[in-house]
DNA sequence: CAGACACCAGCACGGTCGTGCTAATGTCGG
DNA sequence: CCGACATTAGCACGACCGTGCTGGTGTCTG
């Protein structure tokens, strides 16, 4: 029972690869097909929708943001060191992909914005909890740091506004100084919130 | 002459409404041609391909925020109430549409961040345009202000990445309190900077 | 008022989309 | 080694895609 799973592994690395360029909604069957060389029936007989598709995708992706990103960082002391770990990685996730794609959540983000269904349904919940531990890692390094009246969910807004923006200027503007300005923001955040 | 470029007009706004829901990738001639009551070859014949259409409909966007966003605060003293009014007017284009859609810079950037084209080269253009005026704005501010060694371009990073959070959490998250945060996070940037 | 021309519908084209069905191939346990 | 079953190819389908051509209908100009 290992040959399925083998190729299923290797079609939805592939589709997710092919959708950090396209999208989630552009990945095409035909061409995601003589990508992993087979036909197109065969590759469809393993999912059996194209939504299924898309929700595997997705869950690989989350899979691999959280041992890339969260685990790692979580795995520190907790307090400043895990918050500044939390934030260089994913600055990492969003600019070293050795893909040259980016961060694919950013992506998907504007691509089901507006698109009803299960896999915004799924991209919004692991939005969240990759928010809700944003939140967690920065209260535990303000109450190490001995900060009263800290406003974590702002926190975490502007956190992800660095991010956000990263990829913008990374990916589309092309700007090298993207990573710098990145680390000089989450400095000045720090800071401003004296953690 | 008037009729054509009537239908034209009308075409273009029709095609930017579902652009900001699809993408500009995801406007489909047959559909669009129907929402403006045309047949499909009729509506075609205005633009000599789809690409030209996608672009007159990326002009027709810029324009929109060339008068709604930039033209109002240029017409403001110069100083930190036009730096002022260029965020709270881009925090609105954001989030205020009649129309639920958003910002289609945002979502344009993510879907042709990896499509080379005229498209992708006209997006950049405006990108980097916006990026200067916020950028010599903020630097009238600054020196308004009295401020010495301030880093414009770090400024513009964040100014940045504050709205495309807003985007992110008022149309992905449907969080309400994105206005709220947005306007909070402006505020420790101006402080920031003493502007 | 008539002729020139912009505007638009009808129709057709080759392609590709996602999805099924059927049959041949492969793989593995007994 | 063989039978059961998972895996994959071949083929077909209806739908829709962007794009042309051709002819008719309107509209403005002279």
């Amino acid at each position: 029972m290992s040959k399925g799973s083998d190729t299923k592994q290797s079609i939805v690395d592939e589709a997710l690869n092919q959708a950090r360029r396209v999208g989630l909604e552009g990945v095409t069957l035909g061409e995601l097909a003589t990508s992993v060389q087979l036909s197109k029936s065969g590759l469809f007989a393993h999912f059996k929708s194209k939504e299924a598709l898309q929700l595997a995708v997705l869950e690989e992706a989350i899979d691999q943001f959280t041992s890339d990103v969260i685990a790692p960082s979580l795995s520190l002391p907790r307090g400043s060191e895990r918050l500044q770990s939390l934030f260089e990685r994913y600055v990492s996730w969003i600019t070293d992909k050795p893909w040259d794609a980016g961060c694919i959540f950013i992506s998907l983000s504007q691509e089901y914005d507006d698109r009803p269904g299960p896999v915004r349904d799924r991209l919004v919940e692991s939005e969240n909890q990759f928010q809700d531990v944003i939140r967690r890692v920065a209260q535990g390094a303000a109450e190490r740091a001995g900060v009263d009246s800290f406003d974590a969910d702002q926190f975490v807004y502007e956190f992800k506004g660095i991010g956000l923006n990263l990829q913008h200027v990374h990916r589309l503007l092309r700007d090298p100084k993207g990573c710098e300005r990145a680390h000089k923001a989450f400095a000045h955040l720090r800071a401003h919130n004296g953690i």
